[in-house]
DNA sequence: GCCGATCTTGACACTATCGCTACGAGTTAT
DNA sequence: ATAACTCGTAGCGATAGTGTCAAGATCGGC
């Protein structure tokens, strides 16, 4: 739970608490990130405002290495700030001020839908390489030194990763990784699918695993 | 989408379309149970207050057999309404008046989550072959190499596989698939339908699956 | 305030797919 | 029996889509 008022903490955590909910607080953006990296939480409360970053930078910061549901709380109604905060990566929005209860409802909403799908296998192999999604880490076969991969790689390679076999439609990876003003803007998939194959790809000339799907989308084939 | 008010469903619709959403209306609860039985749907946007059922009801009509995606309008903004509807098996609750471009986000926040992880996959024979709908795949028995469909071929093919045994007319396939200015061009379909059988037919020049009515149109017979 | 890494943006061949025309075979109507 | 029609097949140029290279813009760390 992350919130400048350390009154408006306090009672959440109680509230939280009483409920069996362990509760770690943060009261500020840069907290909040190093908390959550140091321990993963199952769940993010964040309250917008905060004195020392801007609301959609923490969500980018958390976005860009785990998929941990995260519940904006805020003071404003504003149609594009939740619109902002939604597409930064958000999965809800809630304005002040607001029932305890329906915090709750929102909480049990979002927890019911990522609990009944946390597959038990985050770590998958593409072709010689082995990427494991919630350690951020890809390991070439011999041991040797590991493969890094920018956030934006990251985001594109875990998109595809979760879907083995499937075909993910052009449209809906230029909307989950730069955002739905980009829908249109191919020239960013060809760029980053490029990069990716170039690094995990034996030959990324003829790729294997990452395939592509002419007018259509993108496919990882285990 | 579920609405009593015909503006709004219009509107709404007119909104959505423009953004590439294909979108079924309903007026009431019945309806909109029946309609999402016969086709189902991959989202569902439910305003409560319908003249026939309680909101309640209507989502966990859906639950019983569902996990799609359930996002409540509602005029009501009491919070007991709220903790009912998402505790029914709602994912979101927007309070009128609401943006337009505000439901557009929260769309885009649920289908994000659900898209990696929606499981129902249909998958239909074609003699031999299997296709799977969801995935863009076509495996051919022997799990040997797999066959690729170019995009048209999939749109023509999709339609046919979802109304298997049912003739579908000439003018519809074109009209789907090509516009509605190309209504008469049958050769395209001529065309397209030797492509699909020579994929996916043991005997092209006999087909058995994919099959010709003349002067009608076209039929799957599973 | 500088520097490296990462993210944008533009440009250009190359290829597969598409839209379209044409023609013979089969079928139905007259 | 012949004509009119529909269907299957082949072939072609045009074009949209893709891979690739390169350079400018932006961000973050030292």
């Amino acid at each position: 739970m992350v919130d400048d008022e350390p009154q408006i903490l306090r009672a959440m955590r109680i509230n939280l608490r009483a409920r069996d909910y362990e509760v770690d607080v943060a009261a500020d953006g840069g907290t909040a990130l190093r908390a959550a990296a140091a321990r993963p939480p199952d769940l993010v409360v964040l309250d917008l405002g905060l004195p020392d970053m801007e609301g959609a930078e923490v969500i980018r910061g958390l976005r860009g290495w785990t998929t941990v549901p995260i519940i904006v709380l805020s003071g404003r109604a504003d149609s594009a700030d939740k619109v902002a905060a939604l597409d930064a990566g958000a999965d809800d929005y809630v304005t002040k001020p607001f029932g305890v209860d329906e915090l709750l409802a929102r909480i049990r909403a979002v927890t019911r839908r990522i609990g009944a799908t946390t597959d038990a296998t985050p770590v998958v192999k593409v072709g010689a390489f082995t990427v494991d999604l919630s350690a951020r880490t890809v390991d070439p076969p011999d041991g040797g030194g590991e493969v890094r991969l920018t956030p934006t790689e990251w985001h594109l390679l875990e998109i595809l990763l979760r879907n083995p076999g499937k075909l993910v439609s052009q449209r809906q990876l230029l909307q989950d990784v730069w955002g739905p003003q980009y829908q249109t803007e191919t020239n960013y998939l060809r760029q980053y699918m490029a990069q990716l194959r170039r690094k995990l790809e034996a030959d990324p000339g003829h790729p294997r695993h990452l395939l592509t799907e002419p007018g259509m989308g993108y496919r990882f084939q285990p």
